[in-house]
Formats: structure tokens, sequence, C-alpha cells
DNA sequence: AGGCTTTTCGGGAGCGCTCCCACGCACCCT
DNA sequence: AGGGTGCGTGGGAGCGCTCCCGAAAAGCCT
């Protein structure tokens, strides 16, 4: 047995790969019929189907892209377009799950996943360009920021879109895909007052994005719903060391406080550590209520309450609306929210 | 002033783009001369270029891509391969960085990053045939795990790749970019013994990643030079739970461990914890040593000492060693490896 | 100035595919 | 038995582009 006898015959040359016209004098049918058995089938016997089946594992065929896409107008790609700055990327879980999320809805479709992460303005501009020029057959865009102006943009194209997270501007009737982020705060401030806190704060996001701006509102109607004062708001960044810092000036405002929201987990995490590093216990001294369900929350051994925001399973569904959208242009298409639904761990009951 | 006055003349129907053969006629030239134009301008009369510029402008006009591959037979874009179970790429950093840095290289070219993650067995039998397809002009592959047989395979179709991590077999010849991990682990164990650190124990990771094992042997090495004895190494999967959890085993195999080296940040924030929530000291009782130097690695207060590794400089590398791949075929190009820096910090040294 | 090379240009062909249309054949209805 | 009505099939055209090659224009030499 020699190790290296399944040695190509000619290294680094690479074959020309078959093209429709081999595949059909192989099966011995027509160019028309071997691609009528190739796409969906239909109008085509049995006999032949199977002759260009088998002629297809023979040869290895792979339809070529680009042909296909030539006459059909469809490029058989869909982008996934993130207006963000690179460095956020990197910590926030939440591109990640929404990576995933899209991939596995495209699963099963031909279409695939182009990344598009675009900087600041000359940037998005050249993204743009490439939205339009018929390079993919949708979008889906993270909607984050009041600053992109993606919305109308993209609505006057007439490219099929989907927003993960609802954009500022819903006026377009663009469908998106976002969780109840409105409730989820409220359902945050009605746990915590349940359990007989009374003074209470939050740690809220950046305020020009819808989530940070609902998640607030929803928790200062639940605060009022509960008949509660509403305590402190200091606004972080949504992440750890934000979140830590924010608790510190939260607790300089409100020694007394013993129940706090934070709008992420990451900022929830950080928020702990700062109340511990105060000597503050968590649950006894002060509750924490976070916001994601991430599974880092479990990273500092404390369970964590928080507000179960389904990231994956959201841009999953986008990447659905997305290829129906595609599939039926024009169409109107509804926004899609989900529950927010509270998961109580041991930051708020021991 | 009419809030909706720039509404666009045929809502939805996406005017036909205009062709070469459009542009050129706009431009008083040929299709032959337009097109030559556009790409490179060589053999073209300053007269004519300035013309067809003057007139790509005026019309808005955009290449099909389409049609440009199906003659050039270039995709116009490249592949970043992750194969990973989806729920790992969730928490890890690393394909953050990845993704950030392959798009940072790929900016200024005109290639487009197609995100190809598959899954077990069956999809990596169609991401694949994908690749071999003709689909893409290249692919980086994250390479991990000792059972992916991707060198070998995508060895054999002469499709320009590079890997992000050293592949097991490097024996194809195939370029990769890795960080220099045997050293970072001997820095690690060097750093420790300087410390006058005598017991020391390593939380290492998977053992069929090229990563980990580099670093423990680098580790196992430096404490030989050292003259110290090796203490238990536990392995773990990269993650902070599984981190805490090999710190919580280590700790009752060696209670008197005074050096934890851990393979990753995310590892050394749970060993920290552990160490924590039995009441010891960091770095005063226990000095521990991460990796990565990841910008989680402030979350807990603690400044952490670890090993750098610029994984979005690195993945940026492997996107620029892939575009000259692309542009000279068949040329043999050196695995790059980044050296290793220690980053002092809190967690060795008070 | 005549013949030469060099430079610029335009038309034709064709990349691999899908779609349209017309043709043949089996089948069913009256 | 004759004329429908299907369905299955094959050939032709053409998607928008690049490349090849021959023609035209411009420059150079002796």
């Amino acid at each position: 047995m020699n190790a290296n006898s399944s040695r190509p015959g000619t290294p680094g040359a690479g074959r020309p790969s078959p093209t429709l016209e081999n595949l059909a004098s192989a099966a011995g049918v027509s160019r028309s019929t071997a691609s009528r058995a190739i796409n969906g089938g239909s109008k085509v016997s049995a006999k032949a189907q199977a002759a260009v089946d088998a002629a297809i594992v023979a040869l290895g065929y792979t339809p070529n892209r680009a042909a296909r896409s030539l006459v059909t107008r469809r490029a058989g790609s869909v982008a996934l377009v993130i207006p963000e700055p690179d460095a956020r990327v990197m910590m926030d879980p939440y591109f990640a799950a929404v990576i995933t999320g899209v991939n596995e809805a495209l699963r099963g479709t031909d279409l695939q996943l182009v990344l598009l992460m675009s900087r600041a303005g000359d940037d998005s501009a050249r993204t743009l360009r490439y939205l339009r020029g018929g390079h993919v057959d949708g979008a889906i865009v993270v909607s984050h920021h009041r600053a992109d102006d993606w919305v109308e943009t993209l609505g006057a194209t007439g490219l099929p879109t989907v927003f993960i997270g609802r954009p500022w501007d819903t006026g377009a009737g663009i469908p998106y895909v976002d969780l109840d982020n409105f409730e989820g705060g409220r359902l945050a401030a009605r746990h915590l007052a349940s359990l007989g806190r009374t003074t209470l704060a939050s740690v809220a996001g950046p305020t020009d994005m819808t989530a940070a701006v609902d998640r607030l509102d929803g928790w200062l109607q639940g605060l009022k719903d509960a008949g509660l004062q509403p305590g402190p708001v200091i606004h972080g960044d949504f992440t750890t060391t934000g979140g830590a810092a924010a608790a510190g000036r939260l607790l300089a405002q409100a020694p007394g406080v013993d129940g706090i929201f934070a709008a992420s987990d990451l900022m929830a995490l950080g928020v702990v550590d700062a109340l511990r590093g105060t000597g503050r216990r968590v649950p006894e001294d002060v509750a924490v209520v976070g916001f994601d369900n991430h599974a880092i929350q479990a990273s500092n051994g404390l369970g964590l309450t928080t507000v179960a925001h389904p990231m994956v399973d959201m841009a999953s569904a986008a990447g659905q609306l997305l290829v129906s959208a595609i599939g039926s242009p024009g169409e109107h298409m509804d926004p899609v929210v989900y529950p927010a639904e509270l998961v109580v761990r041991a930051s708020t009951v021991p």
C-alpha cells in the first residue's frame, strides 16, 4: 500500500468541468431535456430523468452559476449587510448569532450568503452600489443605528430586503424581524417589583438604537404600572466594561438601589462585578436583571435572570422571510415580532 | 417641500440596468473599446477613455458580474470556510475576528466574501462540491480539528487556498497563517517561573487542535527549561465554563498550585472565577496566565496576563495571501507565523 | 515619399445556460 | 376512424461580457 496512491493525474491543471452539453450527450438526451431534469424535473419522463441523474453523478456535473445567472437574472446569493464599525462586531455576540441564523435559513435553498460589512460614509456608498447592481437577489440588513439611511435608500431600489431589528423608519413598509423589547423591559420591571424591590434603576443601551429605546420605555412603563418611582437611568454601550462603568455612576447617584435592569447580559455581568466590587451581594442586596439570555450569562457562576432573546431563531426567520420575498416580489410582508419571556435565575431569586 | 418628492417613476419595476452596448453607443465608441476602457485601459486613446468614463457616470453603469464571470472564468468572490458546528461559532470571539480580518483584506479588491459554514459529514460534501465547482476563486479555511480532511481534498483541486491556523497535515504545501503557539506557551511558563512560582499547572485546549497542542508543548518545554516539574494538565474546550470546570478538577489534583496557564482567555476567566470561589486570591495565591489577549479579558475587573494573539491581523494576512495566490496561481507560498508576545497584567503581577 | 511597424479600433465568435417554440407521438373523445 | 389534446422532446436564440483578429489610422525609418 502506497500512502500517496491517490494522486491526481494533472496537478494544478484542474480539468475543465463538464458542461450541460456534455451531460446531455452522456445521458443520451438533448441539452433542453437535461436542463429541465436539473431544474424541477417537470415535463420530463421518468426515463430521461433517471438517465440525467445518473450522468450527473458519473460526470460530477455542477451547473455553471455564472451562465445560469446571466440568463435567469438571479444572482443565487443574498447579502448580509452589517453597517457597523468592525471593532464592535468583535465583542458583540449578536452578530455571530445573526450569521448563524441566516445561514441556517439559507440551508436547503441554493442561495449563498455574501457578507457586506460597511464602515462609515464612503464605503456605504460602495455597498449600496453593489446591492443595487443586481449582484444579489436580496439583502438582510442588521438595523441598528439611527444614522443609517439604508431603509429609504434600499426601499427605493425594489431589492427584496428584510431588516433584523426594527428600523427607525418603518414607513417604507419594509419587513423586519424584532423582539418585543418593550414588553421585555416591562417584564423586568414587573419582576423586580413583585420581589418587593422598590429602588429600581436601569443601565440602558445607546439611545440611537430602537431596541435600547424600546427596552427602556417598557421598563419605565412597568415601573409606572407597579406604582414605583423611576430611579436613575444610565446609558451604556452594551458591553461588559460599559456596564461596569455605568453601574459605578449609578451607585453614586443612588446608593440605596436594590434592583437594576441592564439592557444586555454583557452589561449585566459588568453591573454584577461592579456591585460585588463595592461589597454588595447579588441578589440579597441588589437584584439584577439582564437581557438576551446569552450563554455568556453563566460565565461568572451566578445564574442571571434575564429576558430571552432568541437571536438565532429570529435571524433564521428573517432569512426565511427574505427567501419568500424573493420568491414573490412586490407582495407585502408583515413584520414578525417575537414575544419577550423572562428567565428567572439566581441574580434575583436566591 | 413634499416629504416624498423623490419617489422613483416605476416602483418595484427596477429599470433594466444599462449594458455594455448601451454604454458604448452613449460614449460613441464600440463595445470592445468600452470594454477595454473599463478593464485596465491599456491600448485605449485618452479621448476614448474619457468618453467612456463620462458615459459610465452618466448612465450609472455597472458591469454584469455574471456575464463577465462566464467568459473570464473568474467568480469574483472567495469563500470563508468555517467547518464548525454552529453553536461553537456563537461563543467564540475567534470567528468574529477572522471574518473582520478577511473582510479587511478584501476591501480594495473587487472580491466578495462568501460565507460557507458547514456542519458535520453530509454538509461538508456539499461545501466541497461548491468549492470545486468554480463558484469561487479561492478559499480561506479556518483550520481547527484534526478530523477535517479539507487539506488533502482541497489541495487536489488546485483551488487557491489559505488556512488560518496550521493544519494538521502540512505536507500538501498549502500556505497558512498561524501564531507561534509553541513560543506562547513557553513564554507563559518562563514568566511564571521568573516570578518564583514553582507548582505550575495548565488548563490546555482540545487535543485535536494544533494550536492547543502547540501551546501545551511550549508550556512543557518552558517548564523544563526552568528546571521545574510539570504539574497537572487538564484539557478544556476553550470556553469559560469549561475553564472553570477544569480548574475545579485541577485544584483537586494539586491543591498547592501557585501558577496556572490557561490556553485561552475565556478559560482563564473561568479559572479565575473558580479560584476565587475557593477563597484563593489572584495573583497572591495563584498567578494566572491566559492566551489571546482578547478584549474580554478585562471583563472581570482583573487585568489578565496573557499571550497576544492578533487574530484580526492574522486573518487579514491570510486574506492578502489568498489574493496574491489567486493573482499568481501555482506559485509556492510560505506559511506566515506571527511571533508570540506576553502581555503582563495584574493576574500575575499585583 | 514609399514601405514599414506600431497603435487604436470594431466586428465576430462564443462562454454555459435557460427559455420559447415547434414538432412528434401516444392517447382519448365523438 | 379522424381529429383533437396532451405531454415530452429538441433546436434555436440570446443573456452581457471578453477575447481574438483583421482593418484602419498613425507614426517611424531609410
